[in-house]
DNA sequence: GTATATTTGCAATATCGTTGCAAGTATTAA
DNA sequence: TTAATACTTGCAACGATATTGCAAATATAC
């Protein structure tokens, strides 16, 4: 599996690449730069940690969610992005209880009727709130 | 106008909030606090941008907005947003052409159905694509 | 105008993210 | 399997961004 999407992406396969995949793929919820550190621990470099999830980004394997606050999340891409083009249209969810934020795969972004002479290219929705775990 | 907003939420009269909230309601869209500096120029310390911001941010005078990079925006608080208490509910957009963010006050933002056990509480959106001055 | 409370500026510090370069590791082909 | 090549990593240095303590300056209340 983790194996399969660093080889599709043409990655070459090293450790902290294997190792971050890893923990995304068994966490639910997204990620930020801090949790990821915190997890792969003493094992690689800060910058290597910043690195691989630039590559990643660019390679579609996972993406930015938007936060209030200026945090950085990431999380996986799901079915079909590709490399610049990302099909992510659906609704994140952040527990104020837990703090995780959650992707919402089944909930689609709704279309909103815009001003005139505005033209929509791509929408970001976040909810807040309390989450099933928390309830 | 800048006055009656400092006083109706007990802020002492200084020359930095009333030069960075006249920035606000002087402008259409939102700013990240290097505009703000920008604007203000040599004549406030950073630091002292920083703390006005901060401030305003906890009297309900401005918001966050949340973005798909790290920049920070805020923007001012329309109608009647009280100190915890925020009613903003309206869509943000951001321009791919001129970078702009523009708060789309008339265009709400739909509510979602959620699966099963999630509660909601808040919810963010953010639309990109062209604004009408760049179409 | 004076006393009190608040705000500001400066300096120091903390956090975050990036870049260049040499050493290390993975991939490719023989 | 080994050697050549390409890529990735770690280190160190750097730059940008944000925060804190404290003394001086300013605003508010009396």
């Amino acid at each position: 599996m983790i194996l399969d999407i660093l080889k599709k992406n043409k990655l070459s396969v090293t450790d902290g690449r294997r190792k971050i995949l890893e923990l995304f793929l068994s966490s639910d919820g997204a990620l930020e730069h801090a949790d990821i550190e915190k997890y792969t621990g003493e094992i690689f470099d800060r910058v290597t940690v910043y690195r691989t999830l630039q590559t990643f980004v660019e390679k579609g394997i996972i993406h930015h969610i938007p936060t209030t606050d200026n945090s950085i999340l990431y999380a996986l891409c799901k079915d079909n992005c590709e490399e610049g083009h990302h099909h992510d249209n659906h609704v994140h969810f952040i527990c104020d209880e837990c703090n995780k934020t959650i992707c919402l795969d089944d909930v689609t972004i709704p279309q909103v009727k815009l001003p005139k002479g505005f033209t929509p290219k791509h929408a970001e929705m976040v909810v807040s709130g309390v989450c099933d775990d928390c309830k």
